[in-house]
DNA sequence: GTTAGCACTCAACACTGTCGAGTGCTAACG
DNA sequence: CGTTAGCACTCGACAGTGTTGAGTGCTAAC
């Protein structure tokens, strides 16, 4: 038995209506639908076939069909045609995303409430690894007696900064030439390098130990610990508007999902490149979200570093339209984030 | 009919009781309290008492009592003991808030999430209006060819920082002069004068217009505008393992009114003091929210600015702990906020 | 003043029958 | 031979029913 010009014409209609409606789908009921011309009888004969074929599912005798992974998957890879997003709400998303875009951390938070926004979903974002980004040059600038910040400027144009204490008695001359020396180490090799760098540094420089200490600490905690953004995610409560969360239990596995980062990031580590990443069910591979789909693509900052953006929804989400808006979110974050000299 | 001793201990655990179970409580449970010497029968007329008196209501006849608003303000201001949060508790709340403490809003995202992770309910806090900081000093520092960071330092030894365009050709050390002029102007203002001030630079300085201008707006950005932030919210979902909201739809609503900033805005605003300040119920003025309470208190940033932080949870939250969990991390945030040279 | 006893109330629950949506199968039709 | 009408069957949803148990209020006795 093969799948034949009318058996995907029907398996398009079941999925179409069961995305919208949720609910089990009937031949009646596709029987009615415009452009199919056959009687609920006929439907029926050959929802058989797809059932038999693992294209649907029966929650129970007298139910309607519900599509399975594997119908989605055929769904998402042939059946699916691409949605076009209107101008105006290309714009509407660009709008929200530019307001704010003068730190990567809050275009980052903005993004995900547009994501989220647009399709009512719950949207997730790696933040980039920034590690690959170099260093252009490096900055100590006084700001009260024992305290300076210290600048580092990347090739992206993004500056990390970070407050640190200073040794008594340094002035700003003195601050000035440290960061020369910094610069001059340190320009051109990427932010991952710094660590090694500094340690060189402090071997070497007997002077001044402290400040290089403290400023090492200072950026390191900037770029990977506690204060490095991570992941964000937003709209989580929207999943609440779906039945498949009427039940509260559900509800709290999936916020407890949310919450575990590793789980997070397991869910949106990448296929690679900036093609859209569709994992549908039990293919995400966290088994207390094994009825969520997860669509993601991802982003550049400059020409090196990069990160996911993701969109966690039903299996029985609106891959078209959440496909569409991935894809030119990722754009549109990549200019945002890569375009700021 | 007056409140007498017995009457006093009898609501008390029923409070109690209640806080701890959810559900409504009957005569028997009561006299079977140790420390009650009284069967069920008497325990009956003392609440019917309380009824009479609006202390309990009964959600139907044969139920047991639940108590009334009434009950909880009594129970707050008059019944509840102070709870001790033992050393080992605050060593470990300390020690998470610490760890990241480097700008403002990442102190603050990290204490909300410790509000919430010690109390198992929601939390809110209010960043501080910034506005009352005076400057200390004002420095631009490139970082690219038409590209500068403007930092302000404040006298709390806060410290903002915006990227803003520099017009063309202007080298360190007109930075620097500029930077001397603004520092002169500036200092000892408060933040909120920037604004004014600005203007004035901008209406007297022919040349500079545009540097000038675009600083403006990277600082009321930073102060003000999106960037600042606002209102953070910690372990939303938490109230969902509450009775309260095993209904989705109430979850639904709760979770509506933690993204209206608005009303959320509404529910912190402040009886004043570093007091405590509790509304039960519908005193917090919030319809969605009639059967939540909320409890704040404030903390402070230097000698000027403060904030809000707050719990939000339903009406038979746990006052007595969540009252000792605020008052402490209320003194602990403003150290961390204000100790910082 | 306290308590035992008793009739009463009401939510929760399990059980039952009905209804309707949906199915599979078969036979008839074009 | 594909399509369709007809029919028996299945099963969830829902409404109605009786039972149970927790809890109450009242009264009379201690």
């Amino acid at each position: 038995m093969r799948l034949d010009e009318r058996k995907f014409m029907i398996l398009q209609a079941i999925i179409d209506d069961y995305i919208t409606t949720a609910m089990p789908v009937g031949s009646r009921t596709i029987s009615r639908k415009s452009g199919v011309g056959f009687s609920p009888a006929t439907i029926r004969n050959e929802m058989s076939d797809l059932e038999e074929l693992g294209y649907l599912d029966q929650p129970h005798t007298s139910a309607g069909r519900v599509p399975s992974v594997k119908a989605y998957r055929l769904y998402v890879d042939h059946l699916m045609k691409a949605a076009r997003l209107s101008g105006e709400e290309k714009k509407r998303m660009q709008e929200h995303l530019n307001r704010r875009s003068d730190q990567v951390e809050s275009v980052i938070r903005s993004a995900a409430s547009v994501l989220s926004d647009a399709t009512r979903y719950t949207s997730v974002i790696v933040a980039p690894k920034l590690g690959s980004l170099r260093i252009k040059h490096v900055q100590l600038v006084p700001v009260a007696e024992r305290t300076a910040l210290i600048i580092i400027v990347t090739n992206a144009g993004i500056v990390k900064d970070a407050v640190i204490h200073i040794p008594e008695g340094l002035d700003a001359d003195h601050l000035y030439n440290i960061s020369r020396t910094l610069t001059e180490k340190l320009a051109d090799k990427p932010l991952d390098a710094v660590r090694q760098t500094f340690a060189e540094m402090l071997r070497d420089a007997e002077s001044n130990r402290r400040l290089l200490g403290d400023a090492l600490n200072a950026i390191e905690q900037k770029l990977g610990g506690q204060d490095a953004l991570d992941v964000v995610i937003g709209g989580g409560a929207n999943l609440l508007n779906y039945p498949e969360y009427s039940d509260v239990e559900k509800a709290k596995s999936f916020f407890a999902v949310l919450e575990s980062k590793d789980k997070i990031r397991k869910l949106v580590s990448r296929g690679g490149g900036m093609e859209v990443t569709i994992r549908i069910g039990p293919e995400n591979g966290v088994p207390e979200l094994e009825d969520c789909s997860i669509v993601t693509a991802s982003y550049r900052v400059g020409d090196d570093a990069g990160g996911t953006l993701g969109i966690i929804g039903p299996t029985r989400m609106n891959y078209n339209r959440v496909i569409s808006v991935l894809d030119f979110m990722g754009r549109a974050l990549s200019e945002a984030l890569s375009d700021r000299k």
